[in-house]
DNA sequence: TGCTTGGTGGACCGTACGGTCAACAATCGC
DNA sequence: GCGATTGTTGACCGTACGGTCCACCAAGCA
């Protein structure tokens, strides 16, 4: 072993993917990678690879990170319909409405890079199958514990649910205001999660 | 006057706003204008300016031509509630799944641009309001022909059904295979218009 | 037919980008 | 302490981009 690295990996991936999740990948360029990591050009190589590979990596741990949290939050829920409610409700979990200006990482770059660029489209169908499979046992969850009906399919009600989720977290990069917003989730989550 | 205009302006607009479509704002150079409009890069900036303003009015293009199907589809419909039902399932309406892959170009420049194009958020917040108008409008209309209930907004529920649209727009985007996604579909459209 | 006016096209320009590299610095085993 | 090894830095490079410009051209008018 020789010189040992004089930054924190996560932190630096961290910085990474927030100046991504702002800009997107094409608007932002290495300068601002150099900014935001504080490291020098070189250093960002030969840690991490190309611009390309440098935004996989933050897009992964955007989508592990959230992830993790989506999974904690279902399981530690009392009751899953609950839990079901909060996670269409999540996009507009954000008094100030910043961070449904921002929107999700993921779906930013499913926007941007999808048709263009395969690997982010694999990673975009990995996430939606992990998040409907997650969210397909906290329905299967519900209808035991009673709060939903037996004869729908949870698969199908989660991809329902993840599609409402989505359709909010754009509403919300169209700049709709909060208020308006958090109504619109209101309805949706009445409508699809009826003995709320 | 003198030398006349050798091209159809409209033709175009069209062809420029499919190359957009397909392939973004950034990522479309303007070599790609020039080989898609045929004509050299003079005339291209000497008729519609610089990329931008280029980009803007294949933009406006864009929704006036669907804000205009979408009010003939909700003005022709005998019933309300089926062109409602339709609002929702567009999206999924296109047997390969390759309009689906394409998404809509408003939600598609809405996430490439919104943050820092304050044109582009403009257009998008003024196409939100048409479109919830439009919809609200045929919510109304189907209370009044007996086809959904009185006690909901229609507002709200238009701005419910907007989102449910365009989470499916997401969806199909991510490759799903518009099999499920119709399925999709069908379960948000059958929960949010529960009288088809 | 020659003059004027606006259209056309592609050569050309400056710049900003992603990426490379070589010189230097810091740590470890010996 | 010294060499080996790896990390760090920023100057540097080639390229592709958006945008400009100018020589040429076609139509209308006298």
């Amino acid at each position: 072993m020789a010189r040992p690295r004089q930054f924190d990996e996560e932190r630096v991936i961290r910085a990474v993917r927030d100046q991504f999740w702002d800009a997107g990948y094409a608007a932002t360029s290495l300068e601002d990678l150099v900014r935001v990591s504080g490291l020098g050009k070189g250093s960002l190589y030969g840690a991490f690879g190309d611009k390309h590979r440098l935004f996989l990596r933050a897009l992964r741990e955007y989508t592990d990170t959230s992830g993790g949290y989506l999974r904690e939050m279902l399981a530690s829920a009392p009751r899953a319909l609950d839990a079901l409610r909060a996670f269409v409700m999540a996009p507009v979990d954000d008094p100030g409405g910043a961070a449904a200006r921002r929107g999700c990482l993921m779906a930013n770059s499913t926007y941007e890079l999808a048709t263009s660029d395969p690997d982010v489209l694999a990673e975009a169908r990995r996430t939606y199958e992990a998040t409907t499979a997650l969210v397909a046992e906290s329905v299967g969850r519900a209808q035991d514990e009673g709060d939903l009906p037996r004869d729908v399919d949870p698969v199908e009600t989660a991809r329902a649910l993840l599609a409402a989720q989505q359709g909010l977290v754009f509403m919300g990069r169209t700049g709709l205001d909060i208020d308006t917003l958090t109504a619109a989730a209101r309805t949706l989550a009445d409508k699809l999660l009826p003995d709320a």
